[in-house]
DNA sequence: ATTTTTAGTTGTGTGCCTACAATCATTGTG
DNA sequence: CACAATGATTGTAGGCACACAACTAAAAAT
Protein backbone atom coordinates (compact mmCIF):
# COMPACT_ATOMS: atom_id res chain seq x y z
CA UNK A 1 0.00 0.00 0.00
CA UNK A 2 3.08 2.25 0.74
CA UNK A 3 4.24 1.26 -2.70
CA UNK A 4 0.97 2.09 -3.87
CA UNK A 5 1.11 5.77 -3.06
CA UNK A 6 4.98 6.24 -3.68
CA UNK A 7 4.22 5.81 -7.13
CA UNK A 8 1.08 7.95 -7.21
CA UNK A 9 3.49 10.57 -5.50
CA UNK A 10 6.12 9.92 -8.25
CA UNK A 11 3.92 10.10 -11.23
CA UNK A 12 1.98 13.28 -9.59
CA UNK A 13 5.98 14.92 -9.10
CA UNK A 14 6.72 14.11 -12.88
CA UNK A 15 3.40 15.48 -14.12
CA UNK A 16 4.33 18.77 -12.19
CA UNK A 17 7.41 18.63 -13.23
CA UNK A 18 6.85 18.58 -16.90
CA UNK A 19 3.86 21.03 -16.47
CA UNK A 20 5.60 23.62 -14.40
CA UNK A 21 8.73 23.18 -14.62
CA UNK A 22 10.45 21.56 -18.23
CA UNK A 23 7.31 22.93 -20.68
CA UNK A 24 6.05 26.07 -18.64
CA UNK A 25 4.54 27.84 -21.51
CA UNK A 26 2.62 31.16 -20.02
CA UNK A 27 5.77 33.29 -21.11
CA UNK A 28 5.95 32.01 -24.82
CA UNK A 29 2.28 32.60 -24.91
CA UNK A 30 2.15 36.26 -23.32
CA UNK A 31 5.19 36.97 -25.42
CA UNK A 32 3.49 35.73 -28.37
CA UNK A 33 0.03 37.87 -27.91
CA UNK A 34 1.30 40.31 -26.03
CA UNK A 35 -0.71 40.39 -23.05
CA UNK A 36 -0.63 38.36 -19.79
CA UNK A 37 -1.32 35.53 -18.96
CA UNK A 38 -4.84 36.27 -17.26
CA UNK A 39 -6.21 37.64 -19.97
CA UNK A 40 -5.61 35.09 -22.69
CA UNK A 41 -7.27 32.80 -20.09
CA UNK A 42 -9.90 34.93 -20.04
CA UNK A 43 -10.36 34.46 -23.73
CA UNK A 44 -10.26 31.07 -23.72
CA UNK A 45 -12.84 30.75 -21.30
CA UNK A 46 -15.27 33.10 -23.27
CA UNK A 47 -15.11 30.53 -26.27
CA UNK A 48 -17.24 28.46 -25.44
CA UNK A 49 -19.98 31.19 -25.74
CA UNK A 50 -20.76 34.58 -23.79
CA UNK A 51 -20.46 35.11 -19.89
CA UNK A 52 -21.67 37.52 -17.62
CA UNK A 53 -18.83 39.62 -15.65
CA UNK A 54 -19.40 37.72 -12.56
CA UNK A 55 -19.05 34.63 -13.89
CA UNK A 56 -16.01 35.17 -15.84
CA UNK A 57 -14.56 36.91 -12.43
CA UNK A 58 -15.41 33.66 -10.56
CA UNK A 59 -13.42 31.55 -12.82
CA UNK A 60 -10.22 33.77 -13.39
CA UNK A 61 -10.73 34.04 -9.32
CA UNK A 62 -10.63 37.50 -9.50
CA UNK A 63 -12.93 39.58 -7.47
CA UNK A 64 -15.46 41.49 -9.47
CA UNK A 65 -13.56 45.59 -9.79
CA UNK A 66 -10.59 44.08 -11.39
CA UNK A 67 -13.12 41.82 -13.86
CA UNK A 68 -13.81 44.82 -14.91
CA UNK A 69 -10.21 46.06 -15.65
CA UNK A 70 -9.42 43.38 -17.72
CA UNK A 71 -12.87 43.46 -19.19
CA UNK A 72 -12.07 46.94 -20.33
CA UNK A 73 -8.27 46.54 -21.26
CA UNK A 74 -10.25 43.45 -24.39
CA UNK A 75 -12.55 45.63 -25.07
CA UNK A 76 -10.07 48.14 -25.70
CA UNK A 77 -8.08 45.78 -27.71
CA UNK A 78 -11.30 44.90 -30.04
CA UNK A 79 -11.08 41.01 -28.93
CA UNK A 80 -14.27 41.48 -26.50
CA UNK A 81 -17.74 43.28 -26.16
CA UNK A 82 -20.05 43.65 -23.64
CA UNK A 83 -24.03 43.81 -24.03
CA UNK A 84 -26.19 44.20 -21.39
CA UNK A 85 -28.01 40.70 -20.80
CA UNK A 86 -31.23 41.02 -21.40
CA UNK A 87 -32.47 38.35 -19.03
CA UNK A 88 -30.95 40.99 -15.99
CA UNK A 89 -30.43 44.41 -17.01
CA UNK A 90 -27.96 44.54 -14.12
CA UNK A 91 -25.34 42.40 -15.56
CA UNK A 92 -23.48 42.56 -18.99
CA UNK A 93 -22.53 39.36 -21.07
CA UNK A 94 -19.26 39.53 -22.33
CA UNK A 95 -18.63 38.51 -25.92
CA UNK A 96 -15.71 37.39 -28.23
CA UNK A 97 -14.77 39.32 -31.01
CA UNK A 98 -13.81 37.11 -33.93
CA UNK A 99 -10.45 39.04 -33.26
CA UNK A 100 -10.58 37.20 -29.83
CA UNK A 101 -11.55 34.16 -31.31
CA UNK A 102 -8.14 34.60 -33.23
CA UNK A 103 -5.84 35.76 -30.31
CA UNK A 104 -7.28 32.79 -27.95
CA UNK A 105 -6.37 30.21 -30.91
CA UNK A 106 -3.04 31.43 -30.89
CA UNK A 107 -2.71 31.22 -27.77
CA UNK A 108 -4.26 28.05 -27.63
CA UNK A 109 -2.16 26.67 -30.33
CA UNK A 110 0.92 27.43 -28.25
CA UNK A 111 0.07 26.19 -24.71
CA UNK A 112 -1.68 23.09 -26.53
CA UNK A 113 1.91 21.52 -28.61
CA UNK A 114 2.86 18.80 -26.45
CA UNK A 115 6.50 18.53 -25.11
CA UNK A 116 8.69 16.70 -28.36
CA UNK A 117 9.55 13.69 -25.78
CA UNK A 118 5.51 12.98 -25.97
CA UNK A 119 4.88 13.53 -29.20
CA UNK A 120 6.94 11.25 -30.37
CA UNK A 121 6.27 8.00 -27.53
CA UNK A 122 5.33 4.86 -29.43
CA UNK A 123 1.66 4.45 -30.11
CA UNK A 124 0.67 2.12 -27.43
CA UNK A 125 2.34 4.09 -24.26
CA UNK A 126 0.92 7.42 -25.67
CA UNK A 127 -2.61 5.99 -26.08
CA UNK A 128 -2.55 4.51 -22.50
CA UNK A 129 -0.94 7.89 -21.13
CA UNK A 130 -3.56 9.60 -22.85
CA UNK A 131 -6.80 7.44 -21.99
CA UNK A 132 -5.22 7.36 -18.28
CA UNK A 133 -4.89 10.91 -18.27
CA UNK A 134 -8.06 11.69 -19.66
CA UNK A 135 -10.26 9.67 -16.95
CA UNK A 136 -8.55 11.51 -14.49
CA UNK A 137 -9.61 14.59 -15.81
CA UNK A 138 -13.25 13.71 -15.97
CA UNK A 139 -12.79 11.75 -12.11
CA UNK A 140 -15.23 13.42 -9.25
CA UNK B 1 -0.01 10.25 -38.01
CA UNK B 2 -2.53 12.62 -37.35
CA UNK B 3 -4.24 10.48 -34.78
CA UNK B 4 -0.82 10.45 -33.12
CA UNK B 5 -0.37 14.35 -32.40
CA UNK B 6 -3.87 14.32 -31.68
CA UNK B 7 -3.50 11.86 -28.97
CA UNK B 8 -0.20 13.82 -27.80
CA UNK B 9 -1.94 16.99 -27.32
CA UNK B 10 -5.06 15.48 -25.84
CA UNK B 11 -2.43 14.19 -23.19
CA UNK B 12 -0.71 17.20 -22.64
CA UNK B 13 -3.99 19.08 -22.49
CA UNK B 14 -5.24 16.48 -19.76
CA UNK B 15 -1.82 17.11 -17.95
CA UNK B 16 -2.38 20.72 -18.07
CA UNK B 17 -5.81 20.43 -16.92
CA UNK B 18 -5.02 18.16 -14.15
CA UNK B 19 -2.10 20.59 -12.65
CA UNK B 20 -2.94 23.92 -13.51
CA UNK B 21 -6.78 23.90 -13.21
CA UNK B 22 -7.68 21.34 -11.45
CA UNK B 23 -5.56 20.70 -8.42
CA UNK B 24 -3.46 23.82 -8.29
CA UNK B 25 -1.47 23.94 -5.01
CA UNK B 26 0.54 26.90 -5.25
CA UNK B 27 -2.71 28.88 -2.87
CA UNK B 28 -2.18 26.52 -0.81
CA UNK B 29 1.06 25.96 -0.15
CA UNK B 30 1.78 29.90 0.14
CA UNK B 31 -1.12 29.99 2.26
CA UNK B 32 0.28 27.22 4.50
CA UNK B 33 3.68 28.44 4.87
CA UNK B 34 2.95 32.20 4.73
CA UNK B 35 5.00 33.12 1.95
CA UNK B 36 5.34 33.34 -2.24
CA UNK B 37 5.64 30.37 -3.83
CA UNK B 38 8.69 31.78 -5.21
CA UNK B 39 10.41 31.68 -2.02
CA UNK B 40 8.81 28.37 -1.77
CA UNK B 41 10.98 27.00 -5.01
CA UNK B 42 14.15 28.80 -3.53
CA UNK B 43 13.66 26.97 -0.34
CA UNK B 44 13.03 23.77 -2.48
CA UNK B 45 16.16 24.38 -5.00
CA UNK B 46 18.32 24.59 -2.54
CA UNK B 47 17.56 20.97 -0.14
CA UNK B 48 20.05 19.08 -2.14
CA UNK B 49 22.80 21.46 -1.42
CA UNK B 50 24.01 24.76 -1.54
CA UNK B 51 23.82 27.32 -4.24
CA UNK B 52 26.12 30.70 -4.79
CA UNK B 53 23.09 33.57 -5.57
CA UNK B 54 24.02 33.08 -9.94
CA UNK B 55 22.93 30.15 -9.39
CA UNK B 56 20.01 29.98 -8.14
CA UNK B 57 18.69 32.92 -9.70
CA UNK B 58 19.20 31.03 -12.97
CA UNK B 59 17.05 28.38 -11.32
CA UNK B 60 14.22 30.75 -10.68
CA UNK B 61 14.73 32.69 -13.38
CA UNK B 62 14.72 36.40 -11.34
CA UNK B 63 17.74 38.29 -12.14
CA UNK B 64 20.70 39.17 -10.05
CA UNK B 65 19.19 42.18 -8.23
CA UNK B 66 15.93 40.43 -7.43
CA UNK B 67 17.86 37.27 -5.71
CA UNK B 68 19.36 39.45 -3.19
CA UNK B 69 16.29 40.81 -2.47
CA UNK B 70 14.72 37.52 -2.21
CA UNK B 71 17.65 35.55 -0.34
CA UNK B 72 17.94 39.16 1.82
CA UNK B 73 13.90 37.82 3.10
CA UNK B 74 14.30 34.44 3.74
CA UNK B 75 17.71 34.91 5.62
CA UNK B 76 15.61 37.63 7.87
CA UNK B 77 12.99 34.75 8.09
CA UNK B 78 16.02 32.41 9.34
CA UNK B 79 15.03 30.01 6.82
CA UNK B 80 18.44 30.74 5.35
CA UNK B 81 21.61 31.62 5.36
CA UNK B 82 24.75 33.22 3.38
CA UNK B 83 28.75 32.29 3.62
CA UNK B 84 31.01 33.09 1.37
CA UNK B 85 32.39 30.72 -1.73
CA UNK B 86 36.03 29.72 -0.22
CA UNK B 87 36.41 28.85 -3.73
CA UNK B 88 35.97 32.28 -4.90
CA UNK B 89 35.50 35.03 -2.71
CA UNK B 90 33.31 37.09 -4.88
CA UNK B 91 30.27 34.65 -4.77
CA UNK B 92 28.36 33.54 -1.22
CA UNK B 93 26.75 30.35 -1.36
CA UNK B 94 23.14 30.35 0.00
CA UNK B 95 22.33 27.33 2.83
CA UNK B 96 19.29 26.23 4.20
CA UNK B 97 18.87 26.15 7.80
CA UNK B 98 16.86 23.44 9.54
CA UNK B 99 14.21 25.91 9.96
CA UNK B 100 14.45 26.14 5.88
CA UNK B 101 14.32 22.85 5.56
CA UNK B 102 11.27 22.33 7.32
CA UNK B 103 9.28 24.44 5.77
CA UNK B 104 10.17 23.42 2.41
CA UNK B 105 9.42 20.08 3.50
CA UNK B 106 6.28 21.63 4.65
CA UNK B 107 5.54 22.92 1.35
CA UNK B 108 6.59 19.93 -0.72
CA UNK B 109 4.09 17.66 1.08
CA UNK B 110 1.60 19.78 0.15
CA UNK B 111 2.22 20.12 -3.67
CA UNK B 112 3.64 16.23 -3.61
CA UNK B 113 0.24 15.11 -2.76
CA UNK B 114 -1.48 13.37 -5.77
CA UNK B 115 -4.56 14.10 -6.22
CA UNK B 116 -7.17 11.11 -5.05
CA UNK B 117 -8.20 9.83 -8.07
CA UNK B 118 -5.09 9.43 -9.11
CA UNK B 119 -3.44 7.37 -5.54
CA UNK B 120 -6.40 5.36 -6.49
CA UNK B 121 -6.07 4.00 -9.29
CA UNK B 122 -5.06 0.30 -10.11
CA UNK B 123 -1.74 -0.80 -9.59
CA UNK B 124 -1.23 -1.74 -13.36
CA UNK B 125 -2.35 1.37 -14.99
CA UNK B 126 -0.73 3.79 -11.87
CA UNK B 127 2.71 1.92 -12.82
CA UNK B 128 2.80 2.49 -16.33
CA UNK B 129 1.58 6.21 -16.05
CA UNK B 130 4.45 5.93 -13.44
CA UNK B 131 7.09 4.77 -16.27
CA UNK B 132 5.74 6.86 -18.90
CA UNK B 133 6.27 10.38 -16.78
CA UNK B 134 9.42 9.25 -15.51
CA UNK B 135 10.67 8.63 -18.51
CA UNK B 136 9.21 12.40 -20.15
CA UNK B 137 11.16 14.14 -17.64
CA UNK B 138 14.37 12.56 -18.30
CA UNK B 139 13.90 13.00 -21.93
CA UNK B 140 16.44 15.38 -23.45
C1' DA C 1 50.32 46.26 -13.22
C1' DT C 2 46.64 47.75 -15.61
C1' DT C 3 42.47 46.45 -17.58
C1' DT C 4 38.54 43.66 -18.08
C1' DT C 5 35.28 40.50 -16.38
C1' DT C 6 32.38 38.44 -12.93
C1' DA C 7 29.43 38.11 -8.44
C1' DG C 8 26.74 40.48 -5.64
C1' DT C 9 24.40 44.61 -3.77
C1' DT C 10 21.70 49.04 -3.69
C1' DG C 11 18.40 52.02 -5.60
C1' DT C 12 14.69 53.35 -8.66
C1' DG C 13 10.78 52.77 -11.47
C1' DT C 14 7.00 50.07 -13.44
C1' DG C 15 3.27 46.59 -14.46
C1' DC C 16 0.18 43.19 -12.93
C1' DC C 17 -2.68 41.55 -9.61
C1' DT C 18 -5.10 41.76 -5.09
C1' DA C 19 -8.04 43.79 -1.55
C1' DC C 20 -11.18 47.01 0.21
C1' DA C 21 -14.55 50.98 0.39
C1' DA C 22 -18.01 53.57 -1.88
C1' DT C 23 -21.39 54.33 -5.47
C1' DC C 24 -25.19 53.49 -9.02
C1' DA C 25 -28.67 50.81 -11.34
C1' DT C 26 -31.55 46.96 -11.24
C1' DT C 27 -33.91 43.18 -9.16
C1' DG C 28 -36.11 40.64 -5.40
C1' DT C 29 -38.52 40.66 -0.83
C1' DG C 30 -41.28 42.08 3.30
C1' DC D 1 -44.10 50.93 -1.57
C1' DA D 2 -39.94 50.69 1.22
C1' DC D 3 -36.09 47.91 1.88
C1' DA D 4 -32.55 44.69 1.15
C1' DA D 5 -29.69 42.19 -2.08
C1' DT D 6 -27.17 41.80 -6.40
C1' DG D 7 -24.16 43.12 -10.64
C1' DA D 8 -21.09 46.22 -12.16
C1' DT D 9 -18.13 50.25 -11.85
C1' DT D 10 -14.76 53.74 -9.92
C1' DG D 11 -11.13 54.83 -6.89
C1' DT D 12 -7.37 53.88 -3.71
C1' DA D 13 -3.55 51.40 -1.56
C1' DG D 14 -0.31 47.76 -1.37
C1' DG D 15 2.74 43.61 -2.50
C1' DC D 16 5.24 40.88 -5.67
C1' DA D 17 7.99 40.32 -9.49
C1' DC D 18 10.61 42.38 -13.24
C1' DA D 19 13.97 45.51 -15.42
C1' DC D 20 17.57 48.83 -15.66
C1' DA D 21 21.52 51.73 -13.93
C1' DA D 22 25.24 52.36 -10.86
C1' DC D 23 28.44 50.66 -7.58
C1' DT D 24 31.91 47.58 -4.73
C1' DA D 25 34.88 43.70 -4.33
C1' DA D 26 37.34 39.99 -6.12
C1' DA D 27 39.19 37.31 -9.86
C1' DA D 28 40.93 36.68 -14.62
C1' DA D 29 43.19 38.41 -18.74
C1' DT D 30 46.53 41.06 -21.17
Amino acid sequence: MSTQDDLATSAWRAMRTLVLDLHDRRFAVSDAIGMTYLRAKALRLLLPGPLPMRELGAALTTDAPYTTVLVDDLEERGLVHREVNPADRRSKLVHVTEAGKAVAGQADRIQSAPPAALASLDAETLAALEQTLRALVQAP
